[in-house]
DNA sequence: GCGAATTGTGTATAAAATTGCATTCTCCCT
DNA sequence: AGGGAGAATGCAATTTTATACACAATTCGC
C-alpha cells in the first residue's frame, strides 16, 4: 500500500529534517519519488500526530506530539471474533486492561501475554466494527514508539 | 502593561478551555473585556510555545508544548532511595518495564503494582538524579517554561 | 528630559492548513 | 467474478495563520 509508505517516508522526514511547512514537506517527498497533494499532508500529519510547533530559536518546525494515542499500539488484526493486538513488549497487559476500561459492547473480554492480546468479541457483534471504535486507523504499526 | 495580561488570560483560556482558532480564541478574549487582533495573537501564541495539536478524537485543539508526558504518567516522587511513580490504573507494569529498558546505571529493578511503581535506586546513585533522567520534570502541576 | 533603539500592535496581505465534494482504490463477502 | 462498504485521494474553495510594513509606545543611555 502506498498511503503507509508514503506516512513511513513523512515520520523519516519529520524526524530527520526541519520542515515547516506542507508545501515543502511536499518537496521533500517529491525528491524521494513520492508525489502527493498538500492536502493529503495535511490529513497525513493529523494522523500521524505531527504538529507545528516553536522550536528554541524562534522558528516553526513540524514535530510529533508526545501523548500519542498509544505509544506502545502495534496493531490490529480480525480473525472471526477475535481481535488480535500486538504491543510493545511487556505492554499488551496495559493495553488490554485500557481495552476492558472503555466497555465496548461487544467485547466480551480479553486475554494479554507479554507482546499480544486477544479481545474477545461476542457473537452478534463484529469484530471488525469493535476494531473501527478502538480506533485503531490505518492497521498496522503507523504507531510509534516512545524515545 | 497589556500584553502581560493578555497572555496570562490567553494562557488561561487555552488551560480550560477548547480553542481550536485564533479567531475563537480573539472571540474569548473579547468576552473578557480584551481587545486584540488575529496577528496579535498570532505572535502571542508563538511566543507562549501554545500549539495546534490533535486531540484523541480527531479534533484541532490548542495546549502548550511543554506537556509533553506520557498519558499514563501521573507523578514521580522521591523517598530515601527509591522512586515511587504514580500512573493511571493499571499501567504501572507498563512503565515499570519501560524503565527497565531504558537500562538506567542507578536503578537496580522495579516493582509494580496495578497504578504504582517502586523504583529502587542503587546506594551511590541519587534517586533525585534518576528521576531527572527519566525526564521527569520539575515538581508539581502548574509547571512551564518561557525560555 | 531627549533622542535613539527596542518593543508592541494594527492593517493588509501572503502563506499555510483544513475541508466538502467527487472520484478512485481496496478489501471483503457472497 | 461482481458488488458494496470503507478508505484514500485530488481538486477547489475556504479558513486559518504568519508576516511585511508602518507607526505608536516604551525603555535606555545620557
Amino acid at each position: 500500500m502506498n498511503k503507509k509508505m508514503r506516512q513511513e517516508a513523512i515520520v523519516r522526514i519529520v524526524e530527520t529534517e526541519t520542515i515547516s511547512s506542507q508545501k515543502s514537506l511536499r518537496k521533500a517527498l517529491m525528491e524521494k519519488g513520492l508525489s502527493v497533494t498538500q492536502a493529503t499532508l495535511s490529513r497525513d500529519l493529523k494522523e500521524l500526530g505531527v504538529i507545528k510547533t516553536v522550536d528554541d530559536e524562534g522558528g516553526y518546525k513540524y514535530a510529533f506530539r508526545e501523548n500519542r494515542r498509544a505509544p506502545f499500539f502495534r496493531s490490529c488484526e480480525v480473525s472471526g471474533n477475535l481481535l488480535v493486538v500486538r504491543t510493545d513488549a511487556g505492554m499488551a497487559p496495559a493495553v488490554a486492561y485500557r481495552i476492558d476500561e472503555m466497555g465496548l459492547a461487544g467485547v466480551l473480554g480479553t486475554v494479554a501475554g507479554e507482546d499480544t492480546l486477544l479481545a474477545v468479541v461476542a457473537d452478534g457483534h463484529d469484530a471488525r466494527q469493535v476494531r473501527r471504535e478502538l480506533g485503531v486507523r490505518g492497521g498496522g504499526p503507523g504507531w510509534r514508539r516512545n524515545r
